[in-house]
DNA sequence: CTACTGACCTGTTTGC
DNA sequence: TGCAAACAGGTCAGTA
């Protein structure tokens, strides 16, 4: 499932492969691609011809083309990949996949970028970029990009300014990790080997937990996805690939996610599965105590 | 305002 | 064998 690290591999394919180029021609097929652009397929196709690509810009998950159009402002062509979605780089001759809801044609010829999505949790939307009131930013962050918080992996990131947003939520530490608006970037499989790594059960509360718990949880998010990142992230079939359609190997690293009834790495108990948001939690029973305190609901 | 739930999707796996 | 249910889960509209 593309969470920050995926994201971010997806992101450097497409600096290769479409920086500098100049959009010819777009492709929507339905309108549910573009349910997020409130002026529907037809409009993005037509607004995002002839835009070269100047930059593609990255926040936890959601992803950015930065375009110049030929007379107008810079404006960004938003893309989140949901779930199951994928930005493919291939000859515009290459076989269309069954769920291909977007084609891009360059004006060199060369190979075309594609939106392909299983599920179409994913999306794209063509917005304007406002200035980023976390910090200086070469673009600035497309509209609906502004309510997302800073990923741990970006300058902007303000560890103390984050561990203090946690422990004012009332509620469950997992919950508070997963919500885009305190910490972005992170998702199930990432908050799981998070918490793993720093011992800490995610149904605790942000507010019963010490600054520097909360502070080591984030550390350990954010040494998560450098590693993923650097195996070229997580998959654990073909749902989520780069820009090429290969698969990352971090699934070989996971600790505690997907992994019921293996044993800990750290201890040899049982890592146990429970539903959680209706998801799943792994968690390893011994190192990851439950709080002792649950409240009811 | 905050916390929380359900809906959106479809291919694959599991269970009877 | 066949069919149904369970499962995967990021985001946001809507509710309490």
């Amino acid at each position: 499932m593309p969470e920050l690290p995926e994201v971010e591999v997806v992101r450097r394919g497409l600096q290769d492969h479409v920086v500098g180029r100049t959009v010819e021609r777009a492709v929507l097929t339905g309108a549910r691609v573009a349910r997020r652009h409130g002026a529907g397929p037809a409009d993005l196709a037509a607004r995002v011809a002839g835009s070269r690509v100047r930059a593609v810009d990255r926040r936890g998950k959601y992803l950015w083309l930065v375009l110049d159009p030929p007379h107008d402002d810079p404006q960004a062509l938003v893309v989140h990949l949901g779930m199951s979605g994928q930005l493919l780089v291939e000859p515009p001759d290459a076989p269309r996949e069954k769920h291909l809801h977007a084609a891009f044609d360059f004006a060199d010829d060369g190979p075309q970028l594609r939106f392909v999505d299983q599920r179409t949790f994913g999306g794209l939307a063509l917005a304007g970029l406002a200035p980023d009131r976390h910090g200086p930013r070469a673009y600035g962050i497309p509209e609906p990009v502004l309510h997302i918080a800073p990923d741990p992996l970006e300058p902007a990131f303000d560890r103390a300014a984050t561990v203090r947003r946690v422990r004012a939520k009332d509620t469950e530490l997992k919950r508070v990790l997963l919500d885009q608006t305190v910490v972005s970037g992170v998702g199930n499989i990432y908050a799981d080997e998070a918490l793993w790594r720093a011992g800490v059960h995610g149904r605790r509360r942000g507010a019963a937990l010490t600054g520097p718990t909360i502070g080591r949880v984030l550390d350990h998010a954010a040494d998560v996805m450098r590693e993923a990142l650097g195996q070229g992230g997580t998959s654990f079939d073909a749902l989520y690939v780069n820009v090429n359609g290969a698969s990352g190997y971090f699934d070989r690293s996971l600790a505690a996610y997907g992994q019921a009834g293996r044993p800990c790495p750290r201890c040899g108990t049982a890592i146990v599965r429970e539903e959680f948001m209706n998801r799943s939690s792994h968690f390893c029973p011994r190192c990851q105590p439950r709080p002792r305190v649950r409240r009811p609901g």
